[in-house]
DNA sequence: AAACTTATGGTAATATTAACTATAAGTTCT
DNA sequence: AGAACTTATAGTTAATATTACCATAAGTTT
């Protein structure tokens, strides 16, 4: 929880200044209104924006990839479909932020989000100026189980095939992610790590066709991976599988960071 | 220029809440009081924070990457050279103020630039809380004359290996930049673009060299850029040159249009 | 005219990719 | 039990792309 709500208006604008010095505020008071010339309106009159940061996590069950969306239980945009997003306290960093509100809508915690992009239109939020960051996760979705908190009435993986109309610019935020996700997905081992621990390798690749919107052919795809040296064969093999068990692997980490610090980069 | 500045407090308020209908105001105040609840602090401590752009300006003058820097004239960091950079006004869409801001501070327009990434540290900037977002481009150093005006004090192309220590954390979103630069490269014809429309295949390679901080074998290199088919031979030829004369080639714009709705993809 | 510089065309060895074949090792069906 | 079925895994081959070169071209400078 962050402090925040225990401030009163005054106190928050102090926090903002400086954290570590609440006895700074009367410079910055002072340091705004010095420049004041420069800007022909008061400074104080930049400092009425507020920033949101909006969740785009990706779920994948081992078959299909699926997005995180939470019904709205406030206005604006009531009962509507949304990502998980809220506004961010003034006296919070931002990528604590998108943490915080994931797991307070959605209980989803210790999720790894990447910072993608920011939307500043004027008119994106009917409640004043609202600009928004968002972040984006891949994710074992068998490992999430979402459930709704806070003003998000309900919380659901979503197909991503039958997306409905979403509240503020979340559609093109979600289609821009999607994006990103795909050329992410291709130059750095995300893929690895969200399968558990042990996979075998057609896990691997009915991820990379889900998320990629393609197929590959089983052997060579295998052949690929296998000659990065990223992976460690455990030995194990799969169990109660209707058919000859496959190999199990796993991401070696280290291998690829000391891949990384030779100059190797990982492709498709 | 911003119809901002005609606008006093109250106003810009309620600009920011519907530009095209400002009587809604009365609607967004009442609106944000009925979500009182949700937040546990009332709404309108949120709107307590300022959005800046930073641009990270690269020029290319045939031999070297630069980067455009601005030296402040005003607090805070007087006098110490920073990105050029500023407050975004309230009614002011954020790709609009980023063009607006380079223009106002170093005379530069019509640069096209790509937003990266945004910055929201607590205390990243000594007057409160202010979250930038930082944009790039890479232009052609010789059609693009840098002049200080508003609180610049000066504004010059700096090397890009003799980096002083900049305002803010413009390091860091410089270096972040520097990064995207060299993938961006790779995967799209930035680098074409910006040459002029006449240009020898031997300009090309040095500036990717100068980005990449790599050399490349000149005939190999010409034999991959001309196997993509992007390039117009214009039967031109270089000019007083003290060596055999290249010829000149131009980007075809449209064949890359062309081949990119068939699904190529450029690449290095 | 010789020396020099960069442009351009080409070759050959090597590495990578793509398409396909064959066999392995389990399960389920009859 | 044995045949049929499913997916795993190993391997082969042809086409394609990359890399490291070499040779010649077409200008200028000495």
């Amino acid at each position: 929880m962050s402090d925040f709500e225990n401030l009163d208006g005054k106190n928050v604008a102090k926090t903002l200044a400086n954290i570590e010095d609440p006895a700074s505020w009367e410079q910055v008071k002072n340091a705004r209104s010095k420049n004041y010339n420069i800007y022909q309106i008061p400074l104080e009159n930049f400092f009425q924006t507020a920033f949101s940061v909006d969740c785009v996590v990706y779920g994948f069950d081992g078959d299909d990839l699926k997005i995180l969306l939470i019904q709205r239980g406030a206005e604006p945009f009531k009962d509507q479909w949304a990502l998980p997003g809220d506004l961010v306290y003034p006296d919070e960093d931002l990528d604590a932020s998108a943490n915080r509100i994931l797991r307070e809508l959605t209980g989803l915690s210790r999720v790894f989000m990447e910072q993608h992009r920011t939307y500043g239109r004027v008119n994106r939020h009917p409640l004043g100026r609202v600009v928004t960051t968002s972040y984006y996760s891949l994710v074992n979705l068998r490992q999430f189980n979402p459930e709704s908190h806070s003003w998000a009435v309900n919380a659901h993986w979503h197909s991503l095939n039958d997306i409905p109309d979403l509240a503020f610019d979340h559609n093109e935020v979600l289609t821009r992610a999607s994006e990103e996700l795909q050329t992410r997905v291709r130059t750095k081992p995300i893929g690895f790590e969200l399968l558990s621990t042990l996979f075998p390798l057609n896990a691997l690749q009915q991820l990379y066709e889900a998320i990629l919107g393609m197929k590959f052919d089983k052997a060579n795809f295998r052949k690929k991976i296998l000659s990065m040296d990223l992976l460690i064969d455990t030995g194990k093999q799969e169990k109660d599988v209707p058919h000859r068990p496959a190999r199990l692997y796993s991401f070696d980490k280290e291998r690829y960071d000391e891949l990384i610090s030779k100059g190797f980069s990982f492709e498709l």
